[in-house]
DNA sequence: CGGTGCTCTAAGCAACCGCTCACCTTCGGC
DNA sequence: GCCGAAGGTGAGCGGTTGCTTAGAGCACCG
C-alpha cells in the first residue's frame, strides 16, 4: 500500500545478501520509512509493524535502530561503488565510459529513489565510526569518476579547467537525483540517464 | 558586484524582519539546530536553550515547532526566488544573465549553508498546507531559471535538447551545494559561484 | 498607587521513545 | 518423547518529547 515496489525503475533483489528472511524484512521496512519519513522520525514499533511483527522482534536481528540505518548504508554504498567501478573499467573511450558511469548512477538512483534517498541523505544520523567507514566508500566514488575524466583530459578528449571541482559537480547532480526524481515527474529513470549523460559530458567539454 | 553582506562561512543578518528580538534569537537559534542535526532531531529545549531562555519561552512567539521551520522555509525561500529574479531580470545577454543567476544562487547556498540546508531538506518535515505553499515558491524558482534558458534558445545563444529537464538539473546542481559545501573543502563560495557559472553555461551548450 | 498587558520561568503533564525481559512456540537431532 | 537452540511475543521500564499552566517580574498609564 505505501510506496508501491520500484520494479518500475528496475530495482532487482538488492537485499539478497542479508540472510535471515525476517532480518531482510525487517530491513527493506526500514529503508521504506527512513526514505518517507527520514531517520529520526521513524520509530522502531514503525519498522516492526511494516514488517509485520511485534516490536520487539527487531531487537532480536539488530543490537539497536542504527545499526539498521548502518547496514543500508554500508550495502547501498557499495552497490554505487560497484556501478561506477563497473563503468570505469571496461573498454572504451573515457567519452563512453563517463557517459556509462554517470547514466547507470544516475538510473540507479531515480530508479532504487527509496533506496539512494536513505543512502545518500541520512549519512549525518550515523555515529562517529559508522559515518567514517561510509565515508571511505564515497571517497572512493569519488576516485573512480574522477579517474574517468583524467583519463578523459589526458587523452585529450576531455576540456576541464579544474578536474576535482568537475568530479564533485558530476556526482553531486547524479546524487541529486535521488531527492527530486518521481514525485510524479513525466520522465523514466532511463531519460533522465540518458539526458544526464549528454549533460556531463558537455560539462567536460567533449567537442 | 557581489553582495558583500555575505561574510566567509558566516551568516548575515537576513533576518531582520524578525520583528520581536527574541522571536528573532529563537528562529537563528532553530536554524542552527536544524541545520546541525535535523528537524525531528531537535529538541524544542535544545532551540530555546540556545537562544537562552526557558524551554517554555518559545510557545510565547510560536505556536508549535513546525511553525518555526515554516518560517524558516518561506522566508528562505523568498531570498532565494529574489535572488534569481535579480538576476533574470537584469539588463545583459541570456549568457551573462544565466551565468549571474547560477553563481549568486550558489554563493548564497555555500555562504549561508546553514539556512540553505534547513530550507532546501527539511522541506518534507512541514504539514501538508505549509509544504504546499513553500512548492509554489520552488515553482516560482524553477520559472525564473527556465525563462533565462528559454530565452537563450530564442536567441541562437544556446543549444539545449530538453529545456524543461536542463532547467531541472541546473537548479538541482545548485542547490545541492547545501549538502556538500564546506565539509572541510578548499573553495570559497566565490570560487564555487564561478566554476558553477562555467559548468552551467557548458551544459546549455554555449559557444 | 493600583491596575494592565507583555515577557519569561519553574514545574509538570500525557504521550511516546528506544530498548529489555520473562515467557511462549516451533523444530531438527538423538 | 525429550531437549536445547532459535525466533517470536506482550508487557513494561526509564527517559525524553512537544507543549501547557500558574504565576513572577516589570514597564507603562490613568
Amino acid at each position: 500500500m505505501t510506496t508501491a515496489e520500484e520494479t518500475a525503475g528496475g530495482e532487482k533483489q538488492p537485499w539478497a545478501e542479508v540472510t535471515p528472511d525476517a532480518a531482510r524484512r525487517l530491513l527493506v521496512a526500514a529503508v521504506e520509512a527512513f526514505a518517507e519519513r527520514g531517520y529520526h522520525a521513524t520509530t522502531t514499533r514503525d519498522i516492526a509493524g511494516r514488517a509485520g511483527m511485534s516490536p520487539a522482534a527487531l531487537y532480536i536481528h539488530y543490537k539497536t535502530k542504527e545499526e539498521l540505518l548502518h547496514r543500508i548504508s554500508r550495502i547501498g554504498h557499495e552497490k554505487a561503488l560497484d556501478i561506477l567501478r563497473t563503468a570505469a573499467r571496461r573498454d572504451g573511450t573515457p567519452s563512453e565510459r563517463l557517459a556509462d558511469a554517470v547514466s547507470s548512477f544516475v538510473r540507479w538512483h531515480a530508479g532504487g529513489r527509496t533506496t539512494a534517498r536513505v543512502v545518500q541523505y541520512e549519512l549525518d544520523s550515523l555515529g562517529p565510526d559508522a559515518r567514517a567507514e561510509i565515508l571511505a566508500l564515497r571517497r572512493q566514488c569519488d576516485a573512480e569518476v574522477r579517474g574517468i575524466i583524467e583519463e578523459g583530459v589526458a587523452a585529450g578528449e576531455f576540456d576541464v579547467l579544474d578536474v576535482k571541482g568537475t568530479t564533485l559537480a558530476v556526482l553531486s547532480l547524479c546524487i541529486d537525483v535521488a531527492r527530486w526524481f518521481n514525485v510524479d515527474g513525466p520522465w523514466t529513470p532511463d531519460e533522465v540517464g540518458a539526458l544526464y549523460a549528454d549533460l556531463v559530458l558537455r560539462m567536460v567539454g567533449v567537442k
